[in-house]
DNA sequence: AAATGAAAAGGTGTTTTTCCTGTATAAATA
DNA sequence: TATTTATACAGGAAAAACACCTTTTCATTT
């Protein structure tokens, strides 16, 4: 029986071999190798056609090449490789990048073994798969409920950042070279721009939307 | 020849059911179930007595009971289940919170399969574990080099998560069925304890130390 | 019964933040 | 040239946040 061959992509080595031991109980499933990040997956990719894969089981957040640009890349060239995303995050916006980028199918780490072997399988088969919850997030997405995708300015995500920090207004205006009513305007603004009521709001959204790392 | 029983607890079934099936793979270690959480791991410690395995693989961050308490609670009625922790969280409060806690091992979730099996083997067999690049985060906590742990009370805890969203203090107060000039007097001392400036200060410990999950 | 200590609350004053409504100016665009 | 657009800045008022210091209340200990 011919086997579709698999690759794992995620930085915890242990998290992905894991898997990999996993996906090699599947009946129909083979693992060809795994990588720490999209690098190294690209140098794979890259190095030999033997390395590409039938599917790839991509994580979101990794070191030097993520997975959304990962994603990205195989669909430009590689375009018959089907991407499952594999991922903790579950927030729209992740999701729709993904899907944006590529990705077939979307997983999320807190489903059953036998969901990502169908998953697999509805995949590289029916060319399309997703999980309940992650339909329904595409849904209110799609439908307007959730946050439309705030663009910030980069002079309002240098503020974003400092606004993280234990700085007063008038310490971040130093900081910038600018006045303090300068800063006044750029944080009112994002009051309304991100819809928060206060300081704490900001620094909520800077650490959900990954501006400000802790 | 007789097995070491092993038990993962991870709130991403996936990943506790691919380590499961790859810790199934190691010669001396068989899986007897898995949870999903503390609470789910204590309800069957509790029902039966073959329930008790040799060792806990266990995640910290979860829902409902987290790592931390779960170990607790293992090392104060079961003494002799060896606790092997399992996290990304690398940074020196949470694994000195786990080791702390009891746990006798500590593996971060990118090493190697091979150095799982080997961990799981030292820490039954010897009774202590842990990789190279905890043991230096050991080192640095234990020479002074970080932050001492503060010890925040029930009442404070409280109060801090609220801190962390939108809320004014008032709106708090009314929350807590206290005065505002109580809230005041919270804030005013976790200033000092925790030797921060402001709210934003607050609410960045609150993350960093995980009393508050965004 | 007196002392101790923690939790809750009050008083008072200062600083910072928040929320308005405007103005000015250079650069990009129609 | 006219018109947006982005950016920088102001004044003033009201609301929160912050700081510090005192008092009450109540349970536990001596």
């Amino acid at each position: 029986m011919t086997k579709y061959s698999a690759v794992i992509v995620d930085d915890h080595t242990l998290l992905s071999q894991a898997i990999a031991t996993m996906v090699n109980t599947f009946d129909k499933f083979k693992v060809l190798y795994t990588c720490k990040n999209g690098q190294e997956l690209i140098n794979k990719f890259t190095s030999s056609p033997k390395n590409i894969p039938d599917i790839v089981l991509m994580d979101i957040n990794m070191p030097i090449l993520n997975g959304i640009e990962a994603t990205e890349w195989i669909t430009k060239h590689y375009n018959s490789v089907h991407v499952m995303a594999l991922s903790v995050e579950d927030d729209n916006a992740t999701v729709l990048r993904m899907l944006k980028a590529g990705a077939i199918g979307y997983l999320l780490k807190d489903t059953d073994k036998d969901v990502l072997e169908k998953g697999l399988l509805e995949t590289v088969e029916n060319g399309f798969f997703h999980t309940k919850k992650v339909t329904t997030l595409l849904l209110e997405s799609l439908s307007g409920k959730s946050e439309e995708t705030v663009t910030l300015k980069e002079r309002e995500l240098t503020f974003m950042k400092y606004a993280c920090s234990e700085m007063t207004y008038k310490e971040i205006a130093d900081e910038m070279f600018l006045s303090p009513k300068t800063i006044d305007g750029y944080r009112d603004v994002l009051f309304t721009k991100l819809n928060v009521k206060n300081r704490v709001g900001l620094v909520m959204y800077a650490i959900k939307n990954k501006i400000y790392i802790p």
